[in-house]
DNA sequence: GCGAACTTGACACTTGGTGACACTAGGGGC
DNA sequence: GCCCCTAGTGTCACCAAGTGTCAAGTTCGC
């Protein structure tokens, strides 16, 4: 799309990237707060893209040139974690049971949002409450989880990628983080989201381990 | 807001309803064999809804009268499912194990798919081939997971209908139907999917039944 | 300073979706 | 017979989400 510069990752790199980069991260960072401080206040329904654009102060075809839809300024947010959920999966050791590993690799997902809870509560909670959003999020989850279900596959060294197993494993998985996410908006952030993975985790190991077999 | 044009209740009366309802039916029905024609040929995103009702014989307008998007002439096939599949959880007998009942349940959906293969085999390879039309298929599946949620909830006589357990149980049986739909479609249709029911059940009952506990 | 590459805004256009209004068909009640 | 009521429909106007295009402006490499 931009530059080619041949090597693999712009983004890992130190932040003093380009600084074409760094000024779309902060165009970019303006935008989603904008926008997001928007559909907290009047709903996601109520506010139109030229609106946040306005309030941003660009145009709409400029806020279209960093997001695809409106639904993907707060989605994003939330999107990016997939990405690393499998990264945490394919790093974990490799004779670590399937529930222990998956389990991580949730874990380390959820507790990125206990990191900033302020804002990802304010964003799950607007997820969870919005459908069009809602849907969005989950079309994004199920990305993640052919992911995973492909990273298990090489991790159990199973023949088919498609196969049933590593399929109800990563299901599973993704189960336990939007279950968990619910719990947490619910009850206001006020439960331990680390923790109720564990106990979700705890209910649904014997099906992973089953997997693993 | 005006008229309700989706949630009519047309099946639970018998056949020989209203004249007024039959027609509806009938014209419905037409609209949605149109469409999935054209979706099946075009794709989804090259063909308009001016397109659909020009085809039916009737005007944009109309269509949106029958059906709340353009998603929806699609994931309404497969959405009338949700219903049958609470129904069929609490017609369970209360002794039986929590695995065993969501798995009857999870099976008549299956099985009413499977009935009629042909239609139901276009539809589901359209939807998990159609990235806005998985996103409205997967927010459904949302609304039936909180649905079975409850009714477990009910069925274990839990306090709280917002617990961990029955939402991570509804959310593994869904899990299970997804799969076995991507199973499914990925075969051709090949595979028996009771016989796919069954076998994702038996890895996953381990969990169901931790939640009965 | 100059040209190439990238970013932005303005404008037009398509498409999904809704509201308002007028028209028709059928079904009683008289 | 007639009148009225209701549900369904078409037409038109309208809004909002996206997208293509082109003419600027900006930055970077030289």
């Amino acid at each position: 799309m931009t530059t080619r510069p041949v090597t693999t990752r712009p983004e890992s790199t130190r932040p003093e990237s380009t600084l074409a980069e760094r000024k779309r991260r902060l165009v970019s960072g303006e935008l989603t707060e904008t926008a997001l401080q928007l559909f907290v206040q009047q709903g996601f329904d109520a506010v139109t893209v030229d609106e946040i654009a306005a309030a941003a102060g660009m145009s709409k075809r400029t806020f279209f040139r960093y997001f695809a839809s409106k639904e993907d300024v707060v989605v994003q947010f939330l999107a990016d974690l997939g990405a690393g959920m499998r990264a945490e999966l394919a790093a974990r050791p490799p004779e670590e049971s399937t529930a222990t590993a998956l389990q991580h690799a949730v874990r380390s997902c959820v507790d990125a949002c206990a990191g900033h809870a302020d804002k990802a509560l304010r964003v799950v909670r607007l997820i969870l409450g919005t459908p069009s959003l809602h849907a969005r999020f989950l079309e994004r989850q199920a990305q993640w989880r052919d992911d995973l279900a492909a990273e298990l596959a090489i991790r159990l060294a199973l023949p088919s990628p498609t196969a049933l197993h590593p399929r109800l494993a990563a299901g599973l998985a993704l189960t336990v983080f939007e279950v968990v996410l619910q719990l947490w908006s619910d009850g206001d952030g006020a439960e331990d989201p680390s923790a109720l993975t564990a106990r979700a985790f705890a209910a649904v190991a014997p099906a992973l381990d089953a997997v693993g077999r």
